[in-house]
DNA sequence: AAATTTTTTAATCAAATGATTAAAAAAAAT
DNA sequence: ATTTTTTTTAATCATTTGATTAAAAAATTT
């Protein structure tokens, strides 16, 4: 048995890191297997070497993806150690940092599971975790009158759906890429104060 | 020449359905004229007949679609006669309403957009003329130091991505169908609360 | 250095897919 | 009723695309 060589990863992270950005790009369905074998710089035979079909290659670019979206707030759910306000700070800064590295993550993401709802039934049970973390508890001690969901929704939604509408935003002409960023830093501060004006209205 | 029968309406109109219904279910990548032809009932070659291609009807499902999703807001951004909060409460209402009926529509046109967003240039002042709308000189008015596109996306965001992440939430199991839409219609009378809130805040 | 294992490539396959063609069926016009 | 036009279908094409194979090249082991 041979011990791997640089070369080996090297490769192999070649063509993952071209998976990515073709993937994140054009989506599943309209990526050609060529394309990434293009993009790597390799020959498509070698891509069906390391990974063994465009779906495998895509599962591991597609679990990536999901961990750095919901990476951005899980580490936050269950914190004893923070209220709601801190919670929510953490929340809108740690995915706003995220998402400006990544803007076309949440699109992608969102995207793909519409497409392949099946895969993700597993997880049947992280509604109800998120519904019974202390985030939600929380939010259902400070507003007992509505849904917590309504609370989640409007926050990610805040967050989330300027990076959703960018790629509109910037066809039509209405924001460059530098003033997006622009904005997108404002809303780091913006964001948590118009959460708690929501949470006392 | 002869005159058009009511068959001919009737075969068109049952292609362009379910048209409709395939591509906004799957996406035009994912989409093979082959499913649009079954879903129809009709014979594949009988959709080239009809339409020329494949892209050609795309276009066609594409530009309805697209409308149906900026139809909710274009005829409110100009009105002289109301409010930003009057604006803003018919905006919401506008569009909850339709994406009760059309819930799969903002996550497949941002998506479509993305991956096609050259075509959409051509509307290229239409980015200023939301910026200069009497929509967005009402927002400067209330809030001259906040950029009207925060509060803009703001409102979209509350509205829309809730239908947007709803694959989400029913995959990881956090609402049904049922109660789903019961939070929208909380969301008609929440929604213009809240983006009174933000912008008192 | 020779043998073995691993990596890479060129060539090719088989299935899927958008589209066309030629002919049949149906409808309309004469 | 006959002719002409329009609609529909079955069969087929050509291209694309995911995947495989057999052989070469490179690296590793012995």
């Amino acid at each position: 048995m041979a011990k791997k060589r640089e070369t080996d990863l090297s490769t192999e992270e070649k063509i993952i890191e071209a998976a990515r950005k073709v993937f994140t790009q054009k989506g599943y369905a309209a990526t050609r297997t060529r394309d990434i074998a293009e993009e790597a710089g390799i020959n498509l035979a070698l891509l069906n070497y390391y990974f063994r079909s465009k779906e495998k290659l895509f599962e591991k670019v597609m679990f990536e993806k999901v961990h750095k979206l919901f990476g951005a707030i899980a580490p936050v759910l269950n914190d004893e150690n923070s209220d709601l306000t801190e919670k929510i700070e953490k929340i809108v800064e740690n995915y706003i940092n995220m998402l400006v590295m990544n803007p076309d993550l949440p699109l992608f993401v969102l995207s793909e599971i519409k497409n392949n709802s099946e895969q993700f039934g597993d997880k049947f049970n992280m509604g109800k975790l998120m519904l019974e973390s202390v985030f939600a508890r929380q939010i259902r001690k400070r507003r007992p009158d509505i849904s917590p969901l309504h609370i989640i929704m409007s926050v990610l939604g805040l967050v989330l759906f300027p990076f959703i509408g960018r790629p509109v935003l910037r066809a039509i002409g209405a924001v460059d890429e530098a003033s997006f960023m622009g904005l997108m830093e404002e809303r780091k501060k913006l964001v948590p104060h118009w959460v708690a004006a929501i949470l006392n209205s």
